[in-house]
DNA sequence: GCTAGATAGTCTGTTCTACAGATCATATTA
DNA sequence: TAATATGATCTGTAGAACAGACTATCTAGC
């Protein structure tokens, strides 16, 4: 407790919103230069990984776990379906709604991307052993699992969808 | 490596990207509301941080380790000074720049702060035990430091100061 | 020692990104 | 049934970030 203190009114080492901050302007550099084929970059990968997994794909729902804005999220994905790496689908459970459905070649596109990503992510933990990687996966997982939407299913109003 | 060939084609858990951007939202959301009174709100917090850390507190070192843009810094400080929080002065052994230091007024906003983000920051990590929160840090901070540059003192360029 | 090139900070102007609000169709709630 | 809320789209705008120009100063190389 000492050392909180000290800590608090001193700065010698960077603290949790720095470390978070610049870990994540590293990642997402390195993100944008290795997926720079990609329509919208890191966040256009986001979109398609999650449109490749649950059933909860609509948009709304994968702009909100994403933290990204319906507006913005419009242009993403009329980006996307213009290269031709996903289309647009109405709900059946809800004629308001529009899934986001990869397409063939978006899903190899989001194979080939993935690789390129995980690239990225050995990169930028590199500093780590194997054994320290994993865990601070585990655990930044878990972190981000209790913070307010990750998963799109989890999204609040949608129906097991 | 079967396990991440899986999760490469199919979203069953959140990626890495995912989870940084998703935890790095949660925290600033709070972290604004926590010291909304603060010019610059997160940002203005981490500018005084390392203002009052080390002695590498010039502008620029300062907003490249935190990523800010030069223009953006020049304002952020300018709206800092204006609330009494810091002061400029010239680098005795640079005349080009200016280090940013804190008033005793800021001094007393920075440890004001410092225990509300402490407080963010707890919440934040709220699922984990204190030993898996304690290792978490340890280990953005790890990561952290890997990067580019995070430490101000760890800027190209610049002298012990 | 000198000079060319780079840099710190400031300022202006511009670009980019995110968002608010309006709209229509649809769903939900009371 | 009617009022209210919501998904997606579109337009317009606000705000944030950045480029470039500038002055003063520093650094590197000859």
């Amino acid at each position: 407790m000492t050392e909180t203190a000290e800590t608090t009114t001193e700065q010698d080492s960077i603290d949790f919103g720095q470390a978070l901050g610049s870990i994540l302007r590293n990642y997402l550099d390195k993100a944008r230069d290795a997926i720079s084929d990609l329509p919208g970059g890191p966040r256009g990968f986001q979109v398609m990984s999650v449109a490749n997994g649950d059933d909860c794909s609509n948009q709304a729902t994968i702009a909100t776990s994403l933290g990204i804005d319906r507006t913005v999220m419009t242009y993403l994905v009329d980006d996307l379906e213009k290269a031709g790496l996903v289309t647009r689908r109405p709900d059946p459970a809800d004629r308001r709604a529009r899934q986001v459905v990869l397409t063939a070649k978006g899903a190899k596109a989001l194979a080939a991307a993935s690789e390129r990503i995980a690239q990225v992510e050995r990169t930028v933990l590199g500093n780590l052993s194997d054994t320290d990687a994993d865990l601070f996966r585990q655990l930044l997982v878990r972190v981000a699992a209790a913070g307010p939407v990750v998963d799109a299913c989890d999204v609040p109003g949608v129906a097991e969808c």
